[in-house]
DNA sequence: ATTATCTATAGATCTATAGATAATGC
DNA sequence: ATTATCTATAGATCTATAGATAATGC
């Protein structure tokens, strides 16, 4: 990452931002608890008790990163794309893809305490809000949370859990499934009324 | 949770089922990192030495608990059902439910290490490999790995990261709109070729 | 005598803090 | 003089093991 390591001038903004990169590699590679402040502190190149100086504690610094990288996509994607940008973002994980790991540091992290949990619940909420504005159904929230959790379970199964075939399918191929049915959810064409009984 | 503690016999074979058990549901409520062999030992009501006695390491108890837990829903399940059966069982989760809670503490574990990960691939192919039968279309297997992706993804954000209103929503009400898209995503009527381009 | 169970503790982490050191700003 | 940075360590875990104790089987 870095390569050649400059003697770092005294400068708490840069020092600040170096912490909070790392942590956003490191979070996303291995989730919050087992990126240790320490590797945090090595890969920024910085002395580990800065990060408690600048950030209060570990749980601070994981909200940092997690607000920080899931608003940039957010607010830098038209809604209608938000489902396909994530979905490609996350498909694309494993390469040295740069965008947006904030998803995949929220997947690893949710054995975490409970703070952790509720640190990515907002992260989630702000998504499905964006989701459910793509549906004008009554229940628009419940199935804009269902794509989310798709999302979020695709995510799951081939970053975290290597699940194949999953994992190394074409991410067009998977496009081409999930976004087709996801529309279909939320624009509602999904429910046909199964003559089957309940 | 032990209301009444008989003076266990000297019982290997009950000794080790009771930490089997106490295991099963620290691992569902808490994950694999936090439920601690002090705790599980604790709720088994047996000393923490036995645990490593009886099963050598906290992972190798974690692989036996899934296996057990995954298999017997796997068994006692027809596969037209085990959609749906597993998904019921992950949107009751919170109650009392005792069925299996293997999936749950798959999901609370995911941080952890390589090891853990692989146990929880080796519960995922398997009902894979059961859903994929219920689809005759060339791209099966990732059809149902894309099915399994969104049970999975459900529990996390249902039960793991309680996001509102999936969390609250009526069991039934997200069951009509998960299998019926689930089903048709399997059956292969869900990718109409959209005249949109790609 | 065998073996299930318990006591005590080694050994390895990890977060967080108190206080020393050293580089910049006035 | 201020403040960014570093050293050293407190304090709290947690897994795992070695060896003692005590309950059953012959």
């Amino acid at each position: 990452m870095v390569e050649i390591q400059q003697k770092r001038a005294r400068d708490a903004q840069a020092t600040r931002q170096a912490l909070l990169d790392a942590a956003a590699a490191l979070f996303a590679e291995r989730g919050f608890e087992r990126a240790t402040v320490r590797d945090i502190a090595a890969r920024a190149g910085v002395n580990q008790a800065l990060l408690f100086r600048y950030f209060g504690s570990k749980k601070a610094l994981f909200g940092e990163v997690l607000e920080r990288n899931g608003r940039e996509q957010l607010s830098a994607t038209a809604p209608e794309s938000l489902l396909e940008a994530a979905l490609r973002g996350m498909l694309l994980a494993d390469d040295g893809r740069l965008g947006d790991r904030s998803l995949e540091a929220f997947l690893r992290s949710t054995g975490g305490s409970d703070e952790v949990a509720a640190t990515g619940r907002l992260l989630g909420d702000e998504y499905a809000r964006v989701l459910a504005t793509l549906s004008d159904r009554q229940d628009s929230q419940l199935r804009a949370d269902l794509v989310l959790s798709w999302l979020l379970g695709i995510g799951l199964m081939r970053v975290v859990v290597g699940k194949e075939p999953l994992a190394s399918a074409d991410p067009d191929e998977i496009c081409e499934l999930v976004l087709g049915a996801a529309r279909t959810l939320l624009e509602g064409l999904a429910t046909p009324v199964p003559a089957s009984g309940a």
